[in-house]
DNA sequence: CGAATTTGACCTGCGC
DNA sequence: GCGCAGGTCAAATTCG
């Protein structure tokens, strides 16, 4: 349905007559690359009414079956972001130089965009093969089956809903309905059971230094209570999001009893009525985290809680280290945005798998889908390789593998996420690329 | 005067 | 069962 959609904007100038500029820029491997780019503000363009008129279209034929293939794989929020970058190359101007100023950067970004969609391919394919395996084996339904048997209760606690699936996915993303658990709800949702409402209470909890009494996340928000917690001599204050009548977001607001400058809000739910533009960076990181937060929380029953995975973990950056506490009634995952903060040096993502494991992820990539398949095929590599795991675990590890690669609504608020977090960083996007 | 905030009461879950 | 702590409710109060 979206790759129909990206299509149809693609195709949109067809039934235009825009004169086409051709160059051939060498690429670096040794092959050329031709370029065509629409001129719209041609004087011959007599008729010009097309609203995307704006718009600087660059088309680089060399990587049309790369971009169609990435099309089928679903992996629309890449092809967004391409065109976003495509843009940023408005031509207001008939100013020469700076036309070719625009053409070498919108060069580059293609060239950093192509290769982060040939790594994704590369992820995907890779990962899709891993399952494809599985599915012939049947190893993992048998033992999925085996383990889900050995505690049904203690299975529903561990395991979400789109992993007891599993067995009966054939294809990524073939059933993106099945996904739809991966939200978490109200916790006011009377139609939850114990474990699994506990589940879907995940927070996310965001560090950041501020003198204000709130943080600005572009929703607007009523305080409904406030208390005095336990350890901390600093009030916590309650709000309720009121964007909309019913919506079930909460979120907590304190100030760190350690160092009072730093902000702590927790935020809880999701948002049920559409945000604004200046609330999506928040609402879709905090989304995120949840999720990951969520389809991570795969654990053995012993009590390992952390999880740690070195610097370069997919939600760090210079000014982002994640934590996540098991410690806390619900899950909460906790992004810290204090660009001092003690472990800032060594940027932690605290993972509830119960085996120590230290992928060293290498992510020379800064696409999210990327980083994504590369999380996801190290933790695989991993859990195959780790002496100490159990085959459960390993099993499990898979079935976390292929839900979180196939949930194409967390795929999409992860992206959104990262997306947020690069357009923050450097120009060069090298965020997530560290070693 | 309506909306937002404050604040004490109340509810719930959990550990002992 | 009791006490504690976290979370929510709603009447009272404050603010614009």
């Amino acid at each position: 349905m979206e790759a129909r959609c990206e299509n149809m904007v693609l195709n949109s100038f067809d039934g235009h007559k825009f004169p086409l500029i051709t160059t051939i820029t060498p690429h670096e491997n040794g092959s050329s690359i031709i370029n065509n780019e629409m001129d719209f503000f041609s004087k011959s363009n007599t008729n010009n009414n097309n609203p995307l008129m704006n718009i600087h279209v660059k088309e680089e034929k060399e990587h049309d079956q790369q971009l169609q293939l990435n099309l089928n794989v679903g992996n629309s929020s890449l092809l967004t972001t391409s065109r976003t970058s495509h843009n940023g190359g408005s031509l207001h101007t008939n100013n020469q130089a700076g036309h070719k100023a625009d053409l070498v950067k919108m060069k580059r970004e293609n060239e950093g965009l192509r290769s982060m969609l040939a790594q994704v391919n590369q992820k995907y394919v890779f990962l899709q093969r891993i399952i494809q395996e599985k599915m012939v084996t049947h190893e993992t339904n048998d033992e999925m089956k085996t383990i889900m048997m050995k505690d049904d209760t203690k299975q529903s606690l561990l395991v979400p809903s789109e992993f007891k699936n599993l067995d009966r996915t054939t294809k990524i993303d073939s059933n993106p309905d099945m996904n739809k658990n991966a939200e978490f709800d109200s916790p006011k949702d009377g139609n939850r059971g114990g474990a699994e409402a506990t589940m879907r209470r995940a927070r996310v909890s965001v560090r950041a230094r501020s003198e204000a009494s709130l943080i600005t996340d572009g929703c607007q928000w009523r305080k409904y209570g406030q208390k005095m917690a336990k350890g901390n001599p600093c009030p916590r204050a309650y709000y309720r999001c009121t964007m909309a009548v019913g919506c079930p977001v909460r979120k907590q607001v304190q100030r760190c009893a350690e160092d009072r400058t730093i902000l702590i809000t927790t935020y809880e739910g999701t948002h049920n009525h559409p945000l604004p533009q200046s609330a999506m960076t928040m609402a879709s990181t905090t989304s995120a985290a949840a999720s990951m937060l969520l389809s991570g929380s795969i654990s053995s029953s012993d009590h390992h809680n952390h999880h740690h995975i070195a610097p370069g973990s997919m939600f760090s950056s210079p000014n982002l280290t994640t934590t996540l506490s098991t410690a806390t009634p619900f899950p909460t995952i906790t992004l810290d945005l204090t660009s001092d903060h003690s472990e800032l040096r060594q940027p932690q993502f605290h993972f509830p798998f119960s085996t120590n494991v230290h992928p060293n992820i290498d992510l020379n990539t800064n696409s999210p889908r990327a980083v994504m398949g590369q999380l996801a095929g190290q933790q695989y590599n991993n859990a195959t390789k780790f002496s100490g795991v159990e085959s459960s675990d390993r099993q499990l590890m898979n079935a976390a593998t292929a839900a979180v690669t196939s949930d194409p609504q967390f795929m999409a608020a992860l992206a959104a996420a990262i997306g947020s977090i690069i357009g923050h960083g450097n120009d060069n996007d090298n965020n997530f690329k560290r070693n």
